[in-house]
DNA sequence: CTGAAAGCGCTTACAG
DNA sequence: CTGAAAGCGCTTACAG
């Protein structure tokens, strides 16, 4: 493979001028530049990367830490990668790619080891492991999931709170008095997934302070459990006229336990979701929901990671934790409660 | 950060000692060894990796290259990734991930640049732009995914043929004489997914040659339309007695279009698909399928790339084609035909 | 068993 | 406007 040193050669120049050539970092006549350019061409050079990380410091690359949990949602997953894909290709920069069952050791081999220049972290626990060790690394790092403890870091994601909030509020003004919610399973927030019980806490609180009665449930991640916990809990609370998912198995298997139920939305029940609407799309989810939004916070974070990176190490402004406003977007399965009698 | 000289230094010795004693390529006294081991743990020594690839020219990192498609099925691609990812964890290879629209230009500057010593392609496509890059890189390329061509690298696939043929010959012994394959949408053949004909034209083959009557169609790959789909073609062919699925969007759809129809399999209809173990479980499909296999077929690839990295560059085998044979997992949803007078 | 030196391929002050 | 040199942090022949 062609080096700096073989271009130099090519075009009778030394090396540091056609380092500078091809950078454009001082000025070269233009004649030598004509023929720095073409000897890169014709040799097809491209610089090598590890020796260029070593001169500069620099590796334009961002770590994205990952964890594949049995009962993470997959299309939302890979919706945020995709996210953080897409804005570090833009940004320049390519995607070291780590799903290290055990991270904090992981994250500290790569952070100590200079291989990228900032850190993504995805799947964020209220305490998770991974941040110590990621505050003490020299590299910035840029949370997707709030945390109970932000510093050093910059943290983006959906607020939670307001979704719950938005959700009842939703409802509540259509008339219903009486509504299920069915959240992620009991474990998820165990292992740290604060976001279930944050929207859910906003949902009770919003729902007592009005007087309505909410059913808070926790349902399974997966099929056909989710199924038969939606057909119980409907039996259960008979005067409930709005459901609330915070559960994406629970909004996929809801059309055919509606359908068994001979119920339809909004007619019968209301529904409203929060889920990707990529998700929604590709299951064609009749429901109205709030949008997730994995790819736009995958892009958040790394936006605001490259602004670090780039304007290291000395002019860092305060770190940002930034919540997304739930937007709900309509799909028309809400409306007043029917008339019982 | 502490830097191998740092460690030579607190340890009295010098750095090429310090280097042989922590990679123990060469002998060193014990106590010699000893006192390097515990400056470097004292000084939380990392070696730099950009320093060592330079050195060595070996980067531990492995490229993968996704393609994300507007219609590649989300679990399945997560599937993949993880499935690279999982093994080369084990490998001790880091993963680069790429996913840039334009594939082969950033295949060229990844392997150009010397950022991995080895690549994954996923999502290869009949006539893929990326493998003359792959094939003229110093770097050895697995791929997942069957190509026209397959010289130069290690291939992995389903046997989709054998799928094909499996499936038509399963509903056959149980007495069907019509069928219906809903494939995924045209438009996948004409970016490249020759996966779809090779099966499509299996079946329709061993239906031939059975004396089963085949009707092959497109489905879409998005709800609600492969839902309508599905109803239209149920309608078109009254006589069929077995529907295949080699499309996971129709899958989805097809508990809810058979609940809307009043059947049920196999009561009515026989129904066996083609797709993940793990989106089986996930949505809990009811139907006998042929494991897609992408965690399995991810694993091989790395497997056999680690291999080729590991051996380069002299005693590299001849390249292999390894098409897994298709399992069908029996989940009840085959019978024979019901009687029909 | 250990050390001093060269070299991997870049970039960037330092000189002219 | 250009060149010769130093240095980034490793590893690995080459000497002893």
């Amino acid at each position: 493979m062609a080096t700096i040193g073989d271009v130099a050669r090519a075009a009778g120049v030394a090396r540091s001028t056609a380092s500078y050539a091809l950078s454009g970092r001082r000025s070269v006549s233009d004649e030598v530049r004509e023929r720095v350019r073409r000897a890169a061409r014709e040799l097809g050079y491209t610089p090598n990367a590890g020796a260029r990380t070593l001169a500069t410091s620099q590796t334009m690359v961002i770590a994205l830490l990952a964890r594949f949990l049995p009962d993470e949602f997959a299309p939302a997953m890979l919706q945020y990668i995709q996210g953080v894909s897409d804005s570090a290709l833009e940004a320049g920069y390519d995607i070291l790619l780590s799903s290290d069952p055990y991270g904090p050791a992981a994250l500290k081999r790569i952070t100590d080891s200079r291989m990228a220049d900032g850190v993504v972290l995805l799947n964020v626990a209220e305490q998770d492991d991974r941040l110590p060790v990621l505050r003490s690394a020299p590299q910035p790092g840029a949370l997707v999931g709030l945390p109970g403890d932000c510093t050093g870091v910059d943290v983006f994601d959906l607020d939670f709170e307001e979704a719950g909030r938005a959700m009842v509020e939703h409802l509540d003004a259509l008339g219903h008095r009486e509504l299920i919610l069915v959240s992620q399973p009991e474990h998820v927030i165990e292992r740290g997934g604060a976001y279930v019980w944050r929207l859910q806490n906003a949902a009770l609180e919003t729902a007592a302070a009005r007087g309505v009665t909410l059913h808070a449930a926790y349902g399974s991640s997966s099929q056909p459990d989710i199924g038969r916990e939606l057909h119980a809990l409907l039996e259960a609370h008979p005067g409930a006229t709005g459901l609330l998912l915070n559960n994406e198995a629970a909004a996929a298997a809801l059309p055919t336990v509606m359908h068994e139920r001979a119920l339809s939305a909004p007619a019968d029940l209301s529904v409203v979701g929060r889920y990707s609407d990529e998700f929604a799309r590709s299951f064609s989810l009749p429901f109205s929901s709030i949008d997730a939004a994995p790819h736009r916070l995958g892009r958040m974070a790394v936006r605001q990671l490259v602004r670090r990176i780039e304007h290291q190490p000395t002019a860092d402004g305060p770190h940002v934790v930034r919540l997304i406003t739930p937007e709900l977007l309509d799909r028309g399965s809400t409306a007043p409660p029917p008339d019982r009698q």
